[in-house]
DNA sequence: ACAGTCGATGAAAACCTTTGCACTGTGAGC
DNA sequence: GCTCACAGTGCAAAGGTTTTCATCGACTGT
């Protein structure tokens, strides 16, 4: 049986309000008592049923986090910040997990309503109505989706495609493939426009393929139409699918990068792994997490506020050994043995 | 302004008990009547405010999980299995990251105590006077620990070290590496049981190097003390650090598997995108994650039952590419030029 | 026809906390 | 010496639900 602010407030000798109050407004009760009442307080272990507070106050403590899939590195670093941000601010955190499912995330979002102070919802998949829909009971932020009138914590990747683009141009690749991701994803969208804007400045011609599913599996046939495509340098939609695309072209004998260029995106962990190691986009995932939950302990300080708000973090081309120069067109063209004295 | 069981009970022109019994006991209110009431309910998108149902019941409904990193995909898997189960039985789960650190963990199992029905704890860093002391207070199920009196879900580590030598002995090696993880973690003992078993059962010989932290950077200097051990396979604590023995193997211009066999650990998804492939021991973790809130909530249920259960799952030895017979000694003392026409 | 049962329902207590309001006493200002 | 303000504290209501107990009517068995 938990200790309650009653047994508190029998051994201190003062009624319940006292104890409450010397917890919640310590200068509202005087010194000396305050002193003893915390003392118990501290001796007997108590600590203040949340249920009972948030019958009362209205307010939870917890926050809701949804992602698509927690098993995805992208999100768990997401999910990490969130919490860490939200342990700082002495608040708690639900976990749910929609499996992709923009189905099952809207019941999930709907589910938590009552039992969160606000949710973070990440990679929003359902529609604009559902959203607005789910945002009307809820205070809610959107991680890397954007709506009118919600407010939302971005990755700049159009910027971080922006830069890719730049990258490969630069290195004088003028035909490049992009592998793209779910077409529901606003993280998608954003990409493609600044590939095509990049593309344009930089003069490079941007041969769009897909979209895929962001896996490892659906990489394996993307690096088939990428040869197919005569491109000299891919983007692919996150490191989970340039991976697939290291791993087939491996199987299909070309090597990367001197016949390939290959670029990630998200800079996952994994990125820094692989032999040779990902060029790729780095994603401010944890700083998005905390970033999120910054933003709706906000929203829940002052309601009407700022529910346009919207923070725009920036990404960061990390450039390792999967990308360099595209071969001479002679080379290309040539037998493998030539190639074989350039790698 | 949520609508309450009063707003339903008004509405449907019965009392509040009867609304209350229609959704929880069907069975004790006229059929007639127990439909009128989920219809209302239903019209209103009444859901009871779980806060008052737990101050009443005593149960929150929710189930904490704590891991040491969210961010790893060991960890994530094993919470994206609970959450699963979490999530079929109504409950829902609080997530804590304790960050590696044992204090953390204590601290945050106590900050949880209250306000969860029960905990579902995995690869408790913390030592057995604290965790019993936290299993005191709130009901516990550990995953990959093992402490008299506490339920757990156990992955059979010692059995898939077995099967790990015992395929490299089945493929002629005999001198093999073990790379040993976190000193204070059962698993890692478990493992260190079963290598040595394993190779005594099997006449291999063991070379036990160690420990490391189960990450990526630890498994680049761990490849040179492989090396330098005259072993001709490593196994490795896990996927992270076996991908860390490759990378520095590549670097170091040994040729995987031909002149080094390597298994990893884990089975997470990235020990599949490498190239080669990475033969690993699969962990059954996300089976793990199900079986821990499976086994919690049973205890919930009749708390004197079993506290002591102890569910162990199988793991299963995947094999891939990392893993083929060592040269002939003749030819591993022979010149590059020879060893070339192998590969 | 009557006692006894049982099914269906309602009233009210209980869970634990916060907070508005009321009360007491002390010191300041006149 | 009297009023007033105010600091410190307690009382009690409120929040939404579950559950025990009581009530009431109808039905069964004799």
């Amino acid at each position: 049986m938990a200790v309650t602010i009653h047994e508190v407030a029998r051994r201190a000798g003062v009624s319940v309000s006292t104890v409450s109050r010397a917890l919640a407004v310590p200068d509202l009760v005087r010194a000396s008592t305050r002193d003893r009442v915390l003392a118990v307080a501290e001796e007997l272990g108590y600590q203040p049923n949340r249920a009972a507070r948030g019958l009362i106050t209205g307010r939870t403590g917890n926050i809701g986090v949804v992602v698509p899939d927690v098993a995805n590195p992208f999100f768990s670093a997401v999910l990490k910040g969130a919490h860490a941000r939200a342990r700082e601010a002495g608040q708690v955190v639900f976990l749910a997990d929609s499996a992709e499912d923009s189905r099952v995330e809207a019941e999930l979002v709907a589910a938590m309503g009552k039992q969160v102070d606000g949710i973070v919802l990440c990679s929003a998949r359902m529609g604009d109505e559902e959203l607005e829909r789910s945002a009307g009971s809820t205070p809610m932020v959107l991680v890397n989706r954007r709506k009118a009138g919600l407010p939302s914590v971005l990755m700049d990747s159009a910027d971080g495609m922006r830069q890719a683009v730049e990258h490969v141009a630069a290195l004088g690749h003028r035909r490049i493939a992009h592998l793209s991701g779910p077409v529901r994803s606003w993280s998608s969208a954003e990409r493609l426009r600044g590939l095509r804007e990049a593309a344009a400045a930089s003069g490079v011609e941007a041969v769009e393929i897909g979209p895929f599913p962001p896996t490892f599996e659906a990489g394996l046939p993307a690096a088939d139409l990428v040869l197919a495509s005569g491109a000299t340098a891919v983007l692919a939609y996150n490191d989970l699918m340039a991976l697939g695309v290291l791993n087939r072209l491996a199987v299909r004998g070309v090597v990367v990068p001197a016949e390939m260029s290959v670029v990630g995106f998200d800079g996952t962990q994994v990125s820094a792994m692989t032999t040779p190691a990902l060029t790729t986009v780095g994603m401010p995932t944890e700083t998005a997490g905390r970033a999120a939950v910054e933003l709706l302990l906000d929203v829940l300080a002052r309601p009407e506020h700022h529910s346009e708000a919207a923070r725009t973090l920036p990404c960061q081309l990390v450039v390792r050994s999967t990308t360099v120069p595209p071969l001479p067109q002679a080379v290309r063209a040539g037998a493998p043995a030539r190639l074989e004295a350039l790698t």
